[in-house]
Parts: structure tokens; C-alpha cells; sequence
DNA sequence: GTGAAAGCGCTAACAG
DNA sequence: CTGTTAGCGCTTTCAC
């Protein structure tokens, strides 16, 4: 493993001048600088990170906490973030705090503040002040994605926009029994996000005057099986059969599929169906549904930072930056009977 | 944000003793330790990684490298590995090979050799010699998921023998005719996989003396919708219809179930299904399986880096480990009729 | 354009 | 059990 020393002696020069050489910090002949470069590469030399971030500062690693990592939202994010960074010649180091609060407590103290990482991305955390105020001391750069943090640069979809967008879609096919399948209590962790769908349903039915029937709420748990019981619940109420369900997530609206299914009815001939997400298997299941991009939330993020981290980059204005979605018809919508 | 010698001089210690008190190392008067981690907790102190990596030439973090993060079986195999590292006290840095070669490359040469690392966990790679030369010069532990990797300590499931036990339930139940929905050879990359549970099928079928029919083979490229349409294909053939079908992974297998049942077939009746892995939907989908842990072995992996990044603990034996798996039996198979 | 030298913040001998 | 003293390998003024 060769230092920065024997980069420099090989070449004839001074430490230093292999460090502006290589680093392009400060002038260097291109002479030099190709002798430099020639002697760096036939030692393999590669420099230390820690050295470089003691003398610096600066680690080039950025922090990812996410509360999971299987699904395919948070996965999809990480993935971007993770090109996204590299292409910037950043590390990313991963936090996952899907346990309890201790190992959230655990992840701030000994791991965050370390001084390990130039910046942080929170995907669907809600970040309490404190924490927030002690990586804003640190002077880290944090945005957070999926829901407004209290003073921290945020990427956020709208949901009741996304969700009013979904609903409309039913109601422009004709439909008048429009069921939703959405979060319940527990799920309010997510910044709000499953009341926020249901309030995008119902401004879209209070819009064109029909009234919010609650018979025709059913709440999950965001998963297929969660999606498949509750419209099993839906769809066997014998007076008030919806002909449309519009779920509040991709993996509930293929459950639902499912489940109509399962009770004999053909979807979209009885049942139209809609999602949210454009999930992976949702092309597979020709399901219908608002179209969100968390790879590329992901990288944004990373844009968003990278501003920060290097000023002189343009500087975005707002603190919150929405993301785009878009509407995506496939077959399991369509005008009702 | 405070530095060791602040804390040393609240504590009315030196900083050598902060450092001993603050790490375990060495030995410190109880009194002493306590007075010093008063000091530290009243100021906030935090080392300073870097600090620390560039003394000692440890870093407390471990690079694992995969090729997907958004695939069960991958996302839960970091996740594992997360956990665990937490639990010791380590980060962990991923790198996200997906891309092309040049990724590959600059992930080798920039990242993982900057010293950032103190091991590597390897998903599903088949690393180079070269690669794995380098990681080895550079006294770097490596463990290896998924496949034999030269001169490695990897964790590996025996793929024959996982292949072997789905197919002997389908026999033991009675089924004679039992199609094998497997990979093509563009997924050869991940050592063989199919190619092993295709060995395995085939040498459930010849124990007993069935021989192998090329025409119950269907390839896919392990997504529900390849296991779909190679099921559509199986099912489709008028003279050979199976019994039975063994696919070699979850997601292909919950597509076969769906190509019987939009072809009017009922599983099990007229035809059962089995996987490999107990994916996270199988359970809903009722799949009979052999299941595969794969948090556990990102569990285990880090085991087997923590005792050889700290000797003294118990010290493996063999070079690989082999991993253990599952007969699951749902409701997807059954007799043939 | 290049070199000398002073740290970055911590740890690990070595004494005592 | 604790303090002193060298570095770990790089970057960065400050001179020249």
C-alpha cells in the first residue's frame, strides 16, 4: 500500500505537490502533474480517505436512513441515491432503522455524529427537532424525502394531489361507487401520507357533489394480503357493492385484483381498480395507477446536496421541492356496466 | 463540537486516558472512567472516526457489494448484514453494482481500496481474481454469498440439494409429470444458480427413474412475468401437459400460479406449483416452497468477518459455510389426481 | 509552480 | 493506573 511519499519520491517531487496534482486543487504544471499521475498509477497508489478527511474535513460519504429497505419504494430510493452518488464520487452509508427506538437513538449518537458523513438523506423519517438541530449544529446538509421536516430541504410528492388525480380518473370513466382502500392509524408514521390519500379521494368526490360514504372505506396495512382482505370485505357487502376501488398503494390494488378475483368478478368488466406507485409487478397485473419515480427521488436528493456541499452550484430556492407523478391506464380500469 | 483533549481537560485526566477510558482499551481506575464519561456526555464528545481509523487502521465499517438492493432476496440479505454490523458497532458502505463494468471497475479502484473498509461483504459476485487478489494484499476479509468464490470464506446454499428436495415432494406425492421452469443461460452469471437447480431436478427425476423430457423445460429470466409466460408455454402444450411444476424461484413459481388460473386451471387439482426461496408473497399465494434465509445469512456473514477481524473469537474451520433451508408445504401441491 | 512544515484528532507504545 | 510522546497519511498555508 504505497503513501503519498512514495508517489512523490518516484516522481521527484514534493508530498505536496502530489496532492495538488492529483486532487487538482491548486496549480500544478502539466508537466508535473502528468509525472505525478504516471508514478501514482504504477504504485496503485490510492489515497487514504481518513487521512484526507482529518486534514479536510470533508469524508465524501454520505449517510442514507431509511426505515426499510425490502420494499420496493425505499429500495428503489436507495438505489438512486446510490448512482447518483457515485457519480459524484460520494460513498453512501446506510442506516436502517427498521427496529425500535433504541437503535434510532443508537444510529444518531455513535454513528451519525461521528463525523463519518458529510450530509444525510432521511427517506419517510420523521427527524424530531432535536435531531434535526443537531445535525443542522454539525453543519450537515439534510434533506429529507417524502414529507415536510421542520426547517430541512425536503422532496415531497403531493399526495392528496396524486390521489385526487387517481380518483378523478374513476370518475371520468363514469363511476359513482368509488370504495378506497387506505391506511389505517397505525400507518401514520409516513408524514400523514395514507390520510392525505383519503383526503385527495374525497376532495375528488366532494368535488363533483358525491358524498364521502364510509361504508365504502376499508383500511390495510399497505401490503397484497392486507389489500386482498379488505376488498374481500368490499366486495361481499351485498347493498353496497362499489364498481371501483382506488387503493392507496400498488401492492393493495393488485390485492384487490386479486380478490375480485377470487369472488368471480372480472376486472375492469365488474370492478375497476386503481393504484398508487407503478410498483414493479403493476405492468404485469395491467393495473391502472399514479406513476411515482423514487429512483429518481433518490437522485434528486442527491442533486439537492450536492448544492449545498458545493456552493457556487446553483442554488435551489425552495425548501421543498415536489415530485412529479403521472397517470398510467392499463387495463384494469374502464367504464362501469 | 468538542475534541478529546476538552473532555481530558474537564475530566482533569490526559487525552491518553480519555481515550482508554472512552474505548475499553487499556486499563482505567473505575473512578477515573466515570469522571471521563461524565465529561464526554456533559460536552457531547463523539470521536471523531477519522481520527481514529488513521491511528489505529481500523475503520469500523464494512463495504458489502451486490447487484440489486431492490430484489427480496438481495434487500433482505443487507438488511441481515445491517443489523448485525450495527449490533458490533460497525457501518456499513454499500456499493450498488448494477451497472455496467466501468461501474464495476471504478467501485474496486476508488472506493473499497481507499482504505475505507475493513472487510467486504460479496453478494452474488463473482469477483476476479484479480479482485479478490487485491482485497487480500490489502488484508482485507471477504466473505462471499451465493457461490464459491476462490480462496474466499463464503456462505452458500447447496442449490443441487435445495432443487433436489422441491422435486422429491413433487414425487412423493405421485406426480410423474413435472415440468421444470428454470433460468436461461443469460443468468448464468450468478454461479450457476439455475444450472444447479436444474442439475438437482434432473437428479430428483433419474433416482427414481423418470427420464428427463426437454419438452417439460421452460426458460425464464426469474420475474413473475417470465414465470408466467413459461408456465402459459408448459400449459399450452396439448400433448404433454404436466402434473406438476417445480420453478426455481418464488416470483416464477406465483406466475406459473396465475398463467394455471387464467387458463382455468385450478391449483392444486389440476396442477401443483412449487419455488425455491419463501419470497415475501409466497405465503399470501399459498406456494409450497423450500425457503431460503437470507437475512440470516447476511447475519452470518458478519459473524464470520468479526471473527476474523478479531481473532480470538472462535475461528471457522472450512472455508465454506453451508446455509440451511426448508421444506415449506402450503396449499399449491398436492396429489395428482 | 513548487517545497517545507504545521497540523487535522486520535491512539499506542513507553515510561513512570 | 496514568501521562508523555510519537506518529497515522494527507492537505494547506506560507515562503520562495
Amino acid at each position: 500500500m504505497p503513501g503519498i511519499n512514495e508517489v512523490a519520491e518516484l516522481a521527484g517531487v514534493s508530498t505536496a505537490t502530489v496532492s495538488r496534482a492529483l486532487s487538482g486543487n491548486g496549480h500544478v504544471s502539466p508537466a508535473t502533474r502528468e509525472r505525478v499521475q504516471a508514478a501514482a498509477a504504477e504504485l496503485g497508489y490510492v489515497v487514504s480517505s481518513n487521512a484526507s478527511s482529518l486534514a479536510t474535513g470533508r469524508t465524501k460519504n454520505v449517510g442514507v436512513v431509511t426505515p426499510f429497505l425490502n420494499r420496493w419504494f425505499y429500495g428503489s430510493v436507495v438505489e438512486g441515491a446510490e448512482q447518483a452518488l457515485l457519480g459524484h464520487g460520494y460513498d453512501l452509508t446506510l442506516y436502517n432503522l427498521s427496529g425500535g427506538n433504541n437503535e434510532r437513538r443508537s444510529v444518531f449518537e455513535h454513528f451519525l455524529l461521528r463525523k463519518r458523513v458529510d450530509a444525510v438523506i432521511a427517506i419517510s423519517l420523521e427527524l424530531t427537532p432535536n435531531e434535526v438541530n443537531s445535525l443542522i449544529d454539525l453543519g450537515k446538509p439534510i434533506v429529507g424525502i417524502g414529507g415536510p421536516l421542520p426547517g430541512v430541504r425536503t422532496l415531497s410528492i403531493d399526495d392528496v394531489a396524486v390521489a385526487r388525480l387517481a380518483t378523478e380518473h374513476l370518475l371520468s370513466l363514469g363511476h359513482l361507487a368509488i370504495a378506497h382502500i387506505g391506511g389505517n392509524k397505525a400507518f401514520e408514521v409516513d408524514f400523514h401520507l395514507p390520510t392525505n390519500r383519503r383526503v385527495g379521494y374525497e376532495t375528488a368526490l366532494e368535488a363533483v357533489g358525491i358524498p364521502v360514504d364510509p361504508e365504502l372505506f376499508a383500511a390495510a396495512d399497505f401490503t397484497m394480503q392486507g389489500g386482498y382482505n379488505a376488498a374481500k370485505q368490499l366486495f361481499g357487502n351485498p347493498r353496497k357493492r362499489p364498481t371501483a376501488v382506488f387503493a392507496a398503494s400498488d401492492e393493495m390494488a393488485i390485492g384487490a385484483m386479486l380478490a375480485a378475483r377470487d369472488m368471480g368478478l372480472s376486472v375492469p368488466q365488474d370492478i375497476s381498480i386503481m393504484g398508487i406507485d407503478d410498483h414493479e409487478l403493476s405492468e404485469f397485473f395491467g393495473l391502472s395507477t399514479v406513476a411515482q419515480y423514487p429512483a429518481e427521488q433518490g437522485r434528486k436528493a442527491v442533486e439537492i446536496l450536492m448544492d449545498q456541499l458545493h456552493p457556487g452550484r446553483r442554488e435551489k430556492g425552495s425548501l421543498n421541492t415536489p415530485l412529479s407523478f403521472d397517470l398510467v391506464v392499463r387495463s384494469s380500469t374502464a367504464r362501469p356496466h
